[in-house]
DNA sequence: GTATGCGTTTGTGTATACATTAACGCACGA
DNA sequence: TCGTGCGTTAATGTATACACAAACGCATAC
C-alpha cells in the first residue's frame, strides 16, 4: 500500500501544484526550494523533474531554477493539432473493433453526465465528464503509445482550460458530436467515427486559439 | 567545446549502444555496471535512463536492472498508426504553407539520392535517405511538439529496420510515392499530400507488421 | 550616467555513502 | 522430488558532500 518511493510523491505533487495554479506557469523554483517544500532532499526532486520535463510540464534550465512551462495560444494550436489527429484514429479504431453495448458503457455515462451538466449549468462538471468520455475514447481505440501521448497533451489542455472555460460559449454543440461518435462506434462505422470526432476537435481547436490570442494569453 | 555534462554524454552513448545492437533488445543492465562502461558514477546514468524511459528506449524495473525495450511486432503497428496520422497532417500543413522551391530544396534532395541509392542497389544509403525525407517533411508542418512525437517513433522503427531492412522488397513505389508528395506539396495541395503520404506510410505499415509476423520477431 | 571588470555568492552537476528491501539460494520438511 | 521459509546478498532509492561555474553586486573608469 504505502509503497510509493518519494519520486513519485515528488511528481504527483508537483503535478498538483502546476494544475492547481499553485505553481504558476512562467515561475522558476530551485531545486533546494522544492525540496524542502516537499519534505526530501533534491534527489528525488531533481528526478521528477526530468520526468515532467520529458512530458513538456517544465523547463531545468541551469542556474535558473525549474520553471513551470507557459503555455501559449501557439502551443495550444499544435496541441490540438496533435490530439485531433490521435484522437480521430482511436476513435476510428474503436469502431472497428466492434465493441458491445456493455463494452461502451462508460462512454454512454460520460454522455449522459455531460448533458446533465449542461442542463445544470455546471460547468465544471460538465468538463469532468468531457475529459472522461476523450480518455475512454482513446483506451478503446487500443494503442498503448498513443494513449500515452494523448494523455501528455491533454495535460496541457487541461492547464490551459482552468482559464478559458468560463470564458467559452456553452458546449451544446460538443455533446452532439459526441453522441454521433458514440452511434458510429457503436455500429461499427469507422469513418463517420472518425471524421465526426476529427471536425469536434477541430472546431474546438478554432475556438480555444481565438480565446487565447483575443485575450493575449501568449506567455501564460 | 567540452561543455557536454555527463548526462548528455550518457544519453547519447547509450542511444548509441542501443541503435548499434551492442545492448540489444531486451537485456538488463544494472546501473552500476553502464556506470562504469561510461567512466562516470550512478548519477549521471539514473538520469540518462530517466530521459531515455520516457522515451520508450528502456525501463527501469527496480532490483533488475535497466531493460533495453524490446520491440514486438505489437509494438511496430502502434508506432506505425501514430506515424501515419502525424506525418500525413505536417504534409498537409507543409503544403498550406506555400513554400518557394527553394525551401524545397532538401526535400528535392532526399528524392534524388533515393532514386540513385535504389538504383545502385544501396539499401543502406536509401534508408538513410529515406529518414532524411521523413525528418524533413516533419519539420515543414511546423509543429514543435509533433516533431518531438514523431522523431521519437522513428527512433523505434530505426531499430527495426536493423533486422528488417534487408529482408523486405525494394522500395520502389515509395519513391514513386515519395515523389507525389514532394509535387502536392510544391503546388499547394494540402490533400492529396495528406492522402498520398497517410497511403504510403499505411503500406509500409502492413508491409513490416507482416514481415515482423512472419519471422516471429515478437519478443526482439 | 553608463560601461567594464573583479570578487562573492549560490545553484547545480556529480560523486559517494548508506539504509532498505527485493531476489536468490539453501536447508528443511512433506 | 517438490514446495516452503529463512538468511544472505546485492541493487536500488535517497541523502549528503563538494567542486565548478554562472549570476549578481559593487567599485571603478570613462
Amino acid at each position: 500500500m504505502g509503497a510509493m518511493s518519494n519520486v513519485e510523491r515528488a511528481v504527483s505533487a508537483l503535478r498538483q501544484m502546476i494544475f492547481a495554479g499553485e505553481l504558476p506557469p512562467g515561475s522558476d523554483h530551485l531545486e533546494t526550494e522544492l525540496a524542502e517544500k516537499l519534505g526530501m532532499s533534491r534527489t528525488p526532486v531533481r528526478e521528477a523533474a526530468l520526468m515532467l520535463q520529458a512530458q513538456g510540464l517544465v523547463e531545468m534550465r541551469p542556474r535558473r531554477g525549474i520553471r513551470i512551462s507557459p503555455v501559449s495560444a501557439t502551443d495550444m494550436a499544435e496541441i490540438y493539432d496533435i490530439l485531433t489527429e490521435l484522437e480521430s484514429l482511436a476513435a476510428a479504431r474503436a469502431a472497428e473493433a466492434q465493441y458491445s453495448k456493455a463494452d461502451l458503457a462508460t462512454l454512454a455515462t460520460a454522455i449522459r453526465d455531460m448533458d446533465a451538466a449542461l442542463a445544470a449549468d455546471d460547468l465544471r462538471a460538465w468538463a469532468e465528464a468531457d475529459d472522461r468520455f476523450h480518455r475512454e475514447l482513446v483506451r478503446l481505440g487500443r494503442n498503448a503509445r498513443l494513449s500515452m501521448v494523448v494523455s501528455v497533451m491533454r495535460d496541457q489542455v487541461r492547464r490551459a482550460r482552468a482559464t478559458t472555460l468560463f470564458m467559452r460559449p456553452k458546449p451544446k454543440q460538443s455533446n452532439e458530436d459526441h453522441r454521433v461518435v458514440y452511434q458510429a462506434i457503436a455500429r461499427g462505422d469507422a469513418k463517420t467515427a472518425h471524421d465526426t470526432h476529427h471536425a469536434h476537435r477541430q472546431a474546438a481547436r478554432d475556438m480555444l486559439v481565438a480565446l487565447l490570442e483575443k485575450h493575449q494569453f501568449h506567455g501564460l
